[in-house]
DNA sequence: CAACTCGATAACGAAGCCCA
DNA sequence: TGGGCTTCGTTATCGAGTTG
């Protein structure tokens, strides 16, 4: 299983439009034929993964949801038959005509929202609006594509180690409106609650694509004080990661910064002993290693990626 | 001697198939 | 059903041979 790989950042396969619900009856079908499976509740969790994070790839599904690629492959595939969700082959510009070389990524189309809204209850417009938007900007959806990787890798990482799991894993797009609605424009790419034996390790995830002026890395760098929560920097290049580094030491940040790139992360994984403390030179420590907190009542067996973790968590990677 | 072409091979993800 | 193995289509890589 290969990760992080960002270079590739076109979308093809997906529909050109996008496609309203339709009357009330047209996802009637889809929405039985998902109420009968045996797997339904896979299946919701799925798309309700779909909707937080806005677009996952089968790599990121099995990860979360399945032993083999295999699996997640033929469910996935019976969801988009079901017009649940939509298909995306990532391509490569540079080559042309590239795919099949990075995992296919999928949306929530509109019935999939509408049938995840009714499963919940719920109201399905805030839900249709939520995928609608990811559909809108699908063509700038590969800038991220690291942050996903990210969490997916961890819980890959840790889902058979019974002392430690990822609990918690909100996406960009809740982070985003959360900080928002305190006033703060400037949001991390994701928060995360790691479990071990004896703590809770809280961080934030600030997934750097090398683009960003120096101006607003240091704006990112002075913001990175989140309560005691860490922040976690993942950089493309060792320079860039030094950039980074600078920044944090200028803007003279009090909280509890720590850096890596990507080549830490795709040689020793993200539990590998990658993670450089922010202010000074010390050694590079695993991410079990950073300080946490006590533990709360949540089990590790509810972790994400454990066996059947979404029967016992039905609000997703967010929820509870 | 550098630049290119060609072919074999490795790698990858999706899907087909078989079996418990 | 899910898991594992195999097949298929594709691209990247590398080295040998060829050409200017």
């Amino acid at each position: 299983m290969s990760w992080f790989q960002a270079d590739g950042y076109v979308l093809t396969g997906l529909p050109a439009e996008w496609e309203p619900p339709g009357p009330a009856g047209a996802g009637r079908a889809a929405a039985e034929g998902l109420l009968q499976d045996r797997e339904r509740d896979r299946k919701l969790a799925m798309l309700t993964c779909l909707s937080q994070h806005r677009w996952m790839t089968t790599t990121e599904v099995e990860a979360l949801f399945f032993t083999s690629s295999r699996g997640a492959q033929r469910q996935l595939r019976r969801l988009e038959e079901w017009g649940l969700v939509h298909r995306g082959h990532r391509t490569d510009p540079h080559v042309g005509g590239n795919w099949r070389k990075y995992p296919d990524l999928f949306l929530l189309s509109a019935r999939g929202a509408w049938v995840l809204a009714h499963s919940q209850r719920t109201e399905p417009q805030e839900l249709i609006r939520r995928a609608f938007y990811a559909f809108s900007n699908r063509l700038h959806i590969l800038h991220g594509v690291g942050v996903n990787d990210f969490f997916a890798s961890l819980v890959r990482a840790s889902r058979e180690l019974p002392d430690q799991g990822l609990y918690h894993w909100v996406g960009d797009d809740s982070t985003r409106r959360k900080f928002q609605e305190q006033g703060e424009d400037i949001a991390p790419d994701g928060w995360g609650r790691y479990l071990t034996e004896s703590e809770e390790i809280y961080f934030y995830l600030e997934w750097d694509r090398g683009t960003e002026p120096s101006a607003r890395l240091r704006a990112k760098a002075a913001a990175a004080d989140h309560a005691g929560h860490h922040v976690l920097w993942v950089a493309p290049s060792p320079a860039r990661e030094q950039g980074i580094r600078s920044a944090l030491q200028a803007s003279n940040s009090q909280g509890t910064s720590w850096t890596t790139h990507i080549g830490q992360l795709q040689e020793h994984g993200p539990l590998g002993e990658i993670w450089q403390p922010g202010p000074g030179d010390g050694h590079r420590q695993r991410l079990t290693e950073l300080p946490g907190r006590p533990r709360s009542e949540r089990q590790l067996e509810d972790c994400l990626g454990r066996p059947g973790w979404w029967l016992r968590r039905p609000g997703g990677t967010e929820g509870m």
